[in-house]
DNA sequence: TACCGCCGGTTCAAATAATAAACCGATCAA
DNA sequence: TTGATCGGTTTATTATTTGAACCGGCGGTA
């Protein structure tokens, strides 16, 4: 792993319920050295990327990424393009809809909805990265994704989030085969427990995917009947952002002969 | 200067007119050699913060930036709270005001607003980086930074904008210490020709400046009593944001004693 | 006051990772 | 065919990163 990846992924770490951590926080959680955290952070801090508190001398996010999250949505408006789809699907269908797009080795969430309709809700946070075995838009990515990313996702070390995880490899590529065959992508109580999901992949103007959407349902809530009623829209949704994206869907994806 | 910080300026050459980038592209921009460039790209790609069109090879920003700005604005909302300020200062004075943060040494603008209510307009490009010595902001900035990092950027290279950018480390320390005993800071066609500025520091919880608030004017229509105008809503608002960011003047600030 | 543990931060020899010249293959134009 | 330009790769050399030990400040406590 090469310098810069490993004070990247210190930047991973924050989040909204850990807005600030402290130098002894970033040896824990990472397992490196004290004196080598402290140069990262000091190099991510010189560039804007990391602010200190001057008091507490704890590290939060800095004003960089603000710039440049302006720059990226004002000449590539990915979130802004998606937002409304993903709005309109929720309303639809009822349900906790999210997005997310391909991070390196996981999803992250760009936009949900929550339509707020039924008593139970699907609760999500915007700001954790997402894994990509243990949820439906993962899943849904892995089906078309590059054999490299698939496999190295399959033979790293796969959390199990919950005891209905799956995290043996083959069930996995099985679960995998099936949806490059419908393009679509189940997945029950695998990442929040009493919860059931549904995700297609999106893609963009390459052959692989970027990202995916995905439907939520409260497990109580999760017959055969209102898991179908929801497959029809999502795909129309995903194809619709596909197509905003200017994306194609590749020769062996379902959704490429409609 | 370290990898991760040669990794880093790669994404500041992103703006608004420069959206996607090649490899080629970055190996002048930045005049290191070839290999290097692609090795630090390839890790920037690999996390998230980059990503390559398939078909042009090109590189543009990643999704990474979109989640940590989420995160950061949902902990830590400057630009929801300066948003507001900037608004109304902009309609009490009639022109165009931005607020920036300090990004290592240079600042980084993350808002502004133009009233638009006259004829001649400034100009103002919210996705590039600007200089501390040839702006009003920066001046504002460097009259209460730490002695670091004003000896730095003084005993730097300074680019000279404009024929009338100050570059003398002499004459600039005086504009300095002159900002110092009155809290503002002034400049006129020293990074855009034709314009005129004044600025103000604004503080966080330590006794550094975090960024700066001002106030451009087009040359025309810079004369001495509009300037004083501008002064006493500028110097306001700058006190709200800094204490709407729980902030303090420091001592030697002469806004310490109001 | 003295002692203790804990915090953020620093030092410098040793180990490791970054670098850059040369190279590869594809594409395009003359 | 040639050659110019593009993105990308290889590998010996070189410079940077690393981490054990250390420093000094702080808060609690005996």
């Amino acid at each position: 792993m090469g310098t810069i990846t490993k004070a990247l992924e210190l930047l991973d770490f924050f989040s909204k319920s850990r807005a600030e951590i402290g130098l002894g926080d970033f040896v824990k959680l990472t397992g490196r050295d004290k004196a080598t955290v402290h140069r990262h952070l000091v190099e991510l801090m010189q560039n804007g990327w990391l602010e200190q508190d001057p008091t507490t001398r704890a590290y939060r996010l800095g004003p960089a990424i603000l710039r440049l999250s302006a720059v990226r949505e004002a000449t590539y408006p990915t979130r802004a393009l998606i937002r409304p789809v993903v709005h309109r699907l929720s309303e639809d269908v009822g349900e906790l809809v999210h997005a997310s797009l391909l991070q390196g080795d996981q999803l992250s969430p760009i936009y949900f909805a929550d339509p707020r309709r039924h008593g139970v809700q699907v609760h999500f946070n915007l700001s954790e990265l997402l894994p990509l075995h243990a949820t439906s838009s993962g899943l849904a990515v892995l089906a078309f994704s590059s054999d490299d990313l698939r496999t190295r996702i399959l033979n790293g070390a796969m959390t199990a989030y919950t005891d209905q995880t799956v995290t043996d490899p083959d069930t996995l590529r099985a679960l995998i085969d099936e949806t490059r065959r419908t393009g679509l992508a189940s997945s029950a109580n695998a990442f929040d427990p009493e919860v059931a999901s549904q995700g297609t992949a999106i893609f963009g103007s390459g052959d692989r995917p970027v990202g995916a959407l995905s439907v939520s349902v409260p497990s109580v809530r999760a017959t055969p009947d209102h898991l179908a009623t929801i497959r029809g829209p999502l795909i129309q949704a995903a194809r619709d952002i596909t197509r905003s994206l200017g994306g194609t869907y590749p020769p062996e994806h379902p959704l490429s002969r409609p």
